[in-house]
DNA sequence: AGGCTAGTGACAGCGACTGACACATGACAA
DNA sequence: TTGTCATGTGTCAGTCGCTGTCACTAGCCT
């Protein structure tokens, strides 16, 4: 509700305001430094609070649990996609709208989060993320509440209705599941770099049609 | 390890293996009562235990964690579904022995669960796991779980090597994210019936490879 | 019959999270 | 500048999921 709107609104934050920001900063890379370092159910919130010399009280008043902590800067991400799918122009069709809002908002997303925390950390955190229980369900959950959204600007963008037509939410879910398969290849291997990923991604989307329409004898 | 096992290879069960497994079930049935009346997270595992007249550490012996009781039932429907897609004939396309092996799945799964606890009781069940959070988190990542075996089943088929290729990756998570909407629709509407799933499978299922191609002004 | 073992209850403890209350410190008006 | 007030914070107590430990008891096996 007041993240970058209230900065941008006032002048000047008041002191108040900006010892806050500093508090929430820290406690925020305190956590993704732990949870890469020792593992996400290794580190208790009582550290991550230590660690930046707050009460663990003080760490809820910030993050609602431990996990909203870990998908912080997944969320940027997440806003940065669905931006720049409301860019598309309205004659694609929504596959290709689709693939085109991902690649594109790869390219401009790392120096969004660079802001927040080192790019580095991210990254690493995305493997915490694919290989602990608890934040891969999260994860999972999350990805399927954002299909929900981007189902409806999809539907809108065909003028459909999502709960008439089922089009919509079977494309996106398509969509989705490209990325989980594209996400959980790219996290298992050894380039962790944004352009790997964009790669793959990419790679999988062109070959997701094609696999559908078995036999695959043909190569 | 010990559950249709030990039931069929042994003549009689014995005094101590039916006590077991009567207070597995009673402790289930009682779990999965509770939860449907008064929901997930509002019913704690004490309720659960004294319900059934053990001590909340009791509970935690038959079951890893409560989520656990809550999916016991669907992952008798999982193998289910495994047993028979591995029946497939080899010949056939991955994508149709993927379909055909849900819907006769579903033909004979309504039995098999009736024997465990009442079929109404796993429908409604069904209903709450969509609506908790933290159920649905867990639902999901089990059900990425399973992709995965079902893809190497896929890729056995075909002779192919799961790494190698992310064809069948690719197909068994287009399948699955299919049957995550169908899910959805099917426990947001009023026919919460095996019929009525089956139905809503077989049509999107139809509708997914159109649906990819766009564009759908031609409907 | 008697020793062995497996299932259980009782208890203590950890970690995530919440509510209540009291205090202190910036914000703002007089 | 000062006094009031709102707000962020620490402390404390408590709930709930879950685990380790230990002693006990009831079935099992010879």
């Amino acid at each position: 509700m007041d993240t970058l709107e209230t900065v941008r609104t006032a002048p000047r934050p008041g002191l108040r305001e900006r010892k806050k920001q500093r508090t929430r900063d820290a406690l925020l890379r305190a956590a993704l430094g732990l949870f890469t370092a020792k593992g996400y159910e290794r580190t208790t919130v009582d550290e991550i609070a230590e660690a930046v010399g707050v009460s663990q009280r003080t760490f809820f008043r910030y993050f609602a649990s431990k996990e909203e902590a870990a998908f912080f800067v997944a969320r940027l991400a997440e806003s940065h996609f669905l931006a720049a799918l409301r860019e598309r122009p309205p004659g694609e069709p929504p596959l290709q709208a689709l693939r085109r809002a991902v690649l594109d908002s790869w390219d401009t997303i790392g120096e969004a989060i660079e802001q927040l925390v080192p790019l580095e950390l991210h990254m690493r955190l995305y493997r915490v993320i694919e290989s602990t229980p608890a934040l891969l369900a999260a994860h999972l959950r999350r990805a399927t509440e954002l299909e929900e959204e981007i189902a409806r600007v999809i539907a809108r963008r065909e003028g459909l209705d999502v709960d008439a037509d089922p089009r919509p939410r079977l494309v996106v879910a398509v969509f989705g599941a490209v990325m989980r398969v594209t996400e959980r290849i790219w996290s298992a291997g050894d380039d962790v770099s944004l352009a790997a990923i964009r790669e793959l991604a990419a790679s999988h989307l062109d070959q997701v049609g094609p696999a559908l329409v078995g036999n695959w004898r043909g190569k």
